[in-house]
RNA sequence: GCGCCCGUAGUUCAAUGGAUAGAGCGUCAGCCUCCGGAGCUGAAAAUAUGGGUUCGAAUCCCGUCGGGCGUACCA
């Protein structure tokens, strides 16, 4: 698991002695004394599961609740009301004010003001605003976006790349060792295709004009005509094994192709502000295959059958997996076994984790068991996610209904700029262009990141280019809207410093303003847990809402003195939230929009 | 056939088995003498369907209907 349990997290928080109040988060904090009050009246996380709180719906019951009593009343043959009260009796947590017990046996907790007030201060002091080092020792190999050479970037690869770029991000933060990993195709059966196809259709001009547009062109007239002639497939695959036997021509033609896809991609991912460690394409692994047969053959798990050499999965209900075709070849199984040994003798991961579209789930799954029966014990995840489709059906090169990621982009950018232009004309063109860079792919990529991963999603420029409500731009928005604020104190107050005053939460739009922020670490955490962005997203517009509402209610720069500060010290703090949270999803946030 | 996933307001999406199912867009009604209206406040509006488990189900189990994907030599 990329988090520990909870009960694991305690104990790391508690080796860390003189640290503590860093090293956990207000839910952690107030699960821990739950389970030792629960412990204290005679119920045991051992004997009954994990006792903890979780952040209430409704305000009403308070800002923590916890529902263990009644989930281990029916063991204890007590009714809940009374267990709870038993709990209630054992006293009240650091910084809340005392146990409620409600309805039908829940417990409710309420940070007292001080509580809260304290606690917001440990975390405005903290660089990492009170995010616990989960990941801290720990090595992840992350392998993601991942696209085939000779073909475009089109805007089904956003969702791997932006998904997986934010699950790096934050495991990263979270102090986790990442290895990102660029697994591009770029060997396999195409080759072959498109080798041929090169050599009877290129048109130097097109070529020279856009290399991978020419490439794909020449691979689908190719791919056209081997369906139509059986003798034009036959030779496609020489012309693969000649590549694959090391053939001079073949393999020049192959590394000229690799070069200008890589350019390409490399464009892409400059745009997007996405980095790897590593870019190791499936050729990388070539000469390694041959040992991932051996080591099959040595475990007893390979078996010939049909011509071909597999491993037999149906134990599993996973069918065959085959590791060699019958003509000799291998194929992608085989890659990423290698790939999986290779990384494991490199780099010594706690686990893997790879991040592909939903179609894949049989092939990786299919992967981890063969891998398990080489004896590998590290954690090996299939992160997956829903495929994009356009509102008339699925993407299909062949059908030639592909969006390219470029022209998504552009059109984004071309979208904010207008309306920065209209917003803000007194900015010099090259900073409205800067702001329209970072507004237009951050409301492309939030797009994605905002929803869960599995669901399917429906391509629509409305959608993708969504400017207001819940989009990136409006969190982009409420940040600049405080750092306006913040420049405005400066220039009255110039000899005033917000940080030499105490934080005051009085109010109530303060209060849930405080409780959205000492909530962010929470989420972070849950979103590395369950591999979801979206959550991260999700307590960002909650924040940002709170914070405009907030904005709305209370004046800042012509409140009291004191006051005055405190709230600007609240507005500093939710745009370092704010920040901080959108460049885990590798979304800027500029000071001006 | 078998396997995986999904059906939530008009629409696009949320909701770690918990209390009154939340948002965006759209619709309707309000809010700029004040710190940035890409904003705020309010209203109408939803768990495909039938059973079951549970103190409690959008969530777990079974059936039905509808959709996506996969299913031996593409990756």
């Amino acid at each position: 698991m990329l988090i520990r349990t909870l009960h694991e997290t305690k104990c790391f928080a508690k080796m860390k002695s003189g640290f503590e109040e860093c090293e956990m988060t207000i839910e952690q904090r107030l699960s821990a004394w739950m389970a030792a009050a629960f412990a204290r009246a005679g119920v045991t996380e051992a004997a009954h599961g994990s006792i903890g709180v979780r952040r209430s719906q409704n305000e009403a019951f308070g800002d923590y609740q916890c529902e263990a009593a009644l989930k281990v009343a029916r063991a204890l043959g007590q009714p809940p009301r009374v267990l709870a009260a038993a709990v209630q009796a054992q006293g009240t947590p650091p910084g809340c004010e005392p146990l409620a017990v409600a309805g039908p046996g829940f417990l409710n907790l309420r940070l007292s003001t001080a509580g809260l007030e304290e606690a917001l201060e440990a975390q405005a002091a903290d660089e990492r605003l009170g995010t616990p080092p989960a990941g801290a020792g720990r090595t992840v190999v992350l392998d993601y976006s991942s696209p085939n050479v000779a073909k475009p970037m089109h805007i089904g690869h956003i969702r791997s790349t932006v998904i997986g770029n934010a699950l790096d991000r934050l495991f990263r933060f979270l102090g986790y060792r990442v290895i990102a990993d660029n697994h591009v195709g770029d060997w396999g059966t195409q080759f072959g295709l498109l080798i041929l196809g090169y050599r009877q259709f290129l048109e130097p001009a097109a070529l020279q004009a856009d290399p991978i547009a020419e490439l794909e062109r020449l691979y689908r007239l190719s791919y056209e005509r081997s369906r139509a002639e059986p003798e034009w497939l036959a030779a496609a695959r020489a012309e693969l094994v000649k590549l694959q036997a090391g053939d001079a021509d073949n393999l020049a033609l192959w590394r000229q192709f690799v070069a200008w896809s890589r350019a390409e991609f490399q464009r892409v991912y400059e745009r997007l502000d996405v980095h790897f460690d590593l870019e190791r394409g499936e050729s990388y692994y070539n000469d390694k295959l041959p040992g991932v047969l051996e080591r099959l053959a040595a475990a007893g798990v390979l078996e010939a059958s049909e011509g071909a050499q597999i491993v037999r999965l149906e134990a599993e209900q996973l069918g065959v997996c085959i590791v060699r075709k019958s003509d000799g070849g291998y194929n992608y199984a085989t890659t990423d076994l290698a790939t999986v040994l290779n990384r494991i003798d490199e780099f010594n991961p706690t686990e893997i984790v790879y991040v592909t579209d939903e179609r894949q789930q049989l092939h990786f799954n299919q992967i981890f068991a063969v891998a398990r029966r080489l004896g590998v014990a590290t954690t090996l995840r299939h992160v997956w996610f829903g495929l994009m489709r356009l509102p008339e059906g699925t993407f299909s090169t062949r059908e030639g209904n592909v969006i390219k990621l470029e022209r998504l982009l552009d059109e984004a950018e071309s979208r904010a700029l207008a309306l920065v232009q209209a917003g803000s004309p007194e900015l010099p063109a090259e900073t409205q262009a800067a702001i329209a860079r970072a507004v237009g792919l951050g409301a492309v990529k939030y797009a994605d990141l905002s929803q869960n991963p599995q669901s399917l999603v429906t391509f629509t420029w409305e959608k993708a280019l969504a400017l207001e409500g819940n989009s990136a731009p409006y969190l982009q928005y409420a940040h600049a809207r405080i750092r306006a604020v913040q420049d405005k104190y400066r220039e009255r107050f110039p000899h005033e410093d917000p940080a030499r005053f105490p934080l005051c939460v009085r109010e109530p739009a303060e209060r849930r303003l405080a409780l959205r922020l000492l909530q962010f670490p929470d989420a972070l955490l849950a979103a590395a847990a369950q591999t979801r962005p979206n959550l991260i997203a999700d307590a960002l517009y909650d924040l940002a809402q709170t914070y405009s509402s907030f904005y709305q209610t209370l004046p800042f720069l012509k409140a009291p003195a004191g006051i005055r500060e405190s709230r600007l010290r609240l507005c500093d703090l939710t745009a370092r939230v704010l920040k901080q949270g959108l460049n885990l999803l590798g979304i800027a946030a500029p000071d001006r929009i």
